[in-house]
DNA sequence: CACCTGTATCGAACCGGTTCGACTCGATGC
DNA sequence: GCATCGAGTCGAACCGGTTCGATACAGGTG
């Protein structure tokens, strides 16, 4: 393997001078900057990452701690960890997977070997095991997802209180009065997936403000115990005219639900679900949907990990919750109530 | 930060004993071991990872290539991804994962700079430009997809022509005398993904030896295009009972056009599909299906990666070609064709 | 001409582990 | 009683980078 020593010899000049002359943090005469680039080339030497963490105390490497839960879209997940590992690697970081149930034992192994030099959490439930640890390592800590403590780490998520509002808004503004809302299974947010509760109450709330009546309910997650659901809903409440969707499953059943019910949207009744743009796609969903930013939140996250890692430590930049404002996809599922219409 | 030398120093020993304490390389008596053990776990020492790296040139980190095409069904790759990912920790390494368009320079990257022991490769053309510098690499590979040269490295893949036999078997075992086989779309092909015509292949040659009209097609990848596709060749195949679905996009999208035709399977027609258990689960798919063996895939790339990293390097073993039978998870989606029933 | 300044370079130390060779000491063999 | 041996330990070197302090030398100043 070709080292700076080699490179040093081969350009003629000491082992710390082929250094600075790569990293430019002294000055260095243009010709032995050129005689040592030209070594460089022609070794085809790269630094040992090893040596170099070793002697810098930085990786440039971030982990990122996955957590796949029973009972959710997994796929989903992947719009994630791509947003974080192509901007990363847009950043000049690689990324450290890990999908280890035990999420905390990982976190502490990464931070006290010194494998990485930030972490990205994804998945964050409202008391999180793993944010304690994070506070605590040497490290600093990005999370997407909304915790109940925030101190200490960089949050980001969507504004699920303000998903709520609008959607609602977006469906009473078309004249709708009356309207579903169908959640999460209710262990999802028993097990701390607070998102759940927050885009209900903010449904909720603007519901109240117009006068507007919102049928709540926790959906099942899987087929096709949902597709039930959804038709004993529509049973129970005939006189909605509005369906609002968190829960991906619901979405997707939503479509074979509606036909054999004779039903169309928006014709007959109009739909708006929360999720991803891919998401749509992969299921050839029409519906609008408020976009769950998934990318965004993964890259967002990366960027302030590595500000924060590369930024002056003196300088400890106040902690961030940045909750993306959440924006309606349409797909022209959302139309005036059947009844107010010629 | 805890050293080595804390320890050393805890234990009343010297660093090169602590060392061989921990490691026991050397014989150390066992009150002195004690000591050091006691050290560690009140000190909470970790090795730091790149020190280690440094001294012993390994890293005990895999680096996990990871490649999504434009038109291909990515959440299908998530499978494999967490295959590799587990495996790898339970066997003491941590993934790197590497999502980037320029595989060739990720990998020589992450090769020459002693970051990682190994790599996988996921998504394998058949002439790859990654293979050529996977075999000059320093560490040794494994790949999930068989590519047109094999030598060098690990390959694992499900044996596709076997795949093709086995699903037209499937239903000709059941009376169908004509069936549709719905790969990915012929891009796809062109790019290296040897795979598609290799199930094509296999099921043509089946359907020849039996007598049975198989009509192939390239569909589309994404929604609702594929939609379309399936609409399509249903309406020029009115005789075909049987549908082969070699394309994720297709078995996502057939329960709506199935729906929207008025059919049923296995009643009006059977199909069998080609994917994994996990992804029939996540899009609540009826359909029996040629299970895709992502996981295990996954699984046998990393055991076998590591068994190379860590055998005895003197004692070249001979590279393996590995391709997984084929199995059918039966969903009930088959059944004799209705003409032939009462 | 002595003095100072700044530029360009070198040698040595350091990061935190691992490992080789040498040393000590008590037990064993003849 | 002395050479031999093995168990147990230590010091030093090494892995491959980075960085600090010192030095050499050129040019400018009084």
């Amino acid at each position: 393997m070709v080292t700076i020593g080699d490179v040093a010899k081969a350009a003629g000049v000491s082992r710390s001078t082929a250094s600075y002359a790569l990293s430019g943090k002294r000055t260095i005469s243009p010709a032995v900057v050129q005689r040592v680039l030209d070594a460089v080339e022609e070794l085809g030497f790269t630094p040992n990452a090893g040596a170099r963490a070793l002697a810098t105390s930085q990786t440039h490497v971030i982990g990122l701690l996955a957590r796949f839960l029973s009972d959710e879209f997994a796929p989903a997940m992947l719009q994630y960890i791509l947003g974080v590992t192509n901007r990363a690697g847009e950043l000049g970081y690689d990324t450290l997977l890990v999908s280890e149930e035990d999420g905390v034992n990982a976190l502490k192994r990464l931070s006290t070997s010194r494998m990485v030099d930030g972490f990205v959490l994804l998945n964050v439930a409202e008391h999180d095991d793993r944010l304690q640890f994070l506070r605590d390592a040497a490290q600093p800590g990005a999370t997407v997802g909304l915790p109940g403590q925030c101190d200490g780490i960089d949050v980001f998520d969507l504004d699920f209180v303000a998903s709520g509002r609008i959607m609602v808004d977006a469906l009473a503004d078309m004249g709708h009065r009356e309207m579903i809302l169908v959640s999460q299974p209710q262990h999802v947010v028993e097990r701390g997936g607070a998102y759940v509760w927050r885009l209900a109450d903010g449904a909720q709330a603007r519901a109240d403000e117009r006068g507007v009546v919102l049928h709540r309910y926790f959906g099942s997650s899987t087929q096709p115990e949902i597709g039930k659901d959804l038709h004993r809903y529509l049973d129970t409440h005939p006189g909605a005219t509005g369906l609002l969707l968190n829960n991906e499953a619901a979405a997707a059943a939503l479509p074979s639900v509606l036909t054999s019910r004779g039903l169309a949207s928006p014709t007959d009744i109009s739909v708006l679900g929360r999720y991803s743009d891919d998401f749509a796609r992969t299921f050839s969903l029409p519906f609008s949907a408020v976009d769950s930013a998934a990318d965004e939140l993964g890259r967002r996250a990366v960027e302030q990990l590595v500000a924060r890692i590369e930024g002056d430590p003196a300088v400890a930049a106040p902690h961030l919750v940045e909750l993306i404002s959440p924006t309606i996809h349409d797909r022209g599922s959302i139309a005036p109530p059947p009844a107010s219409r010629g």
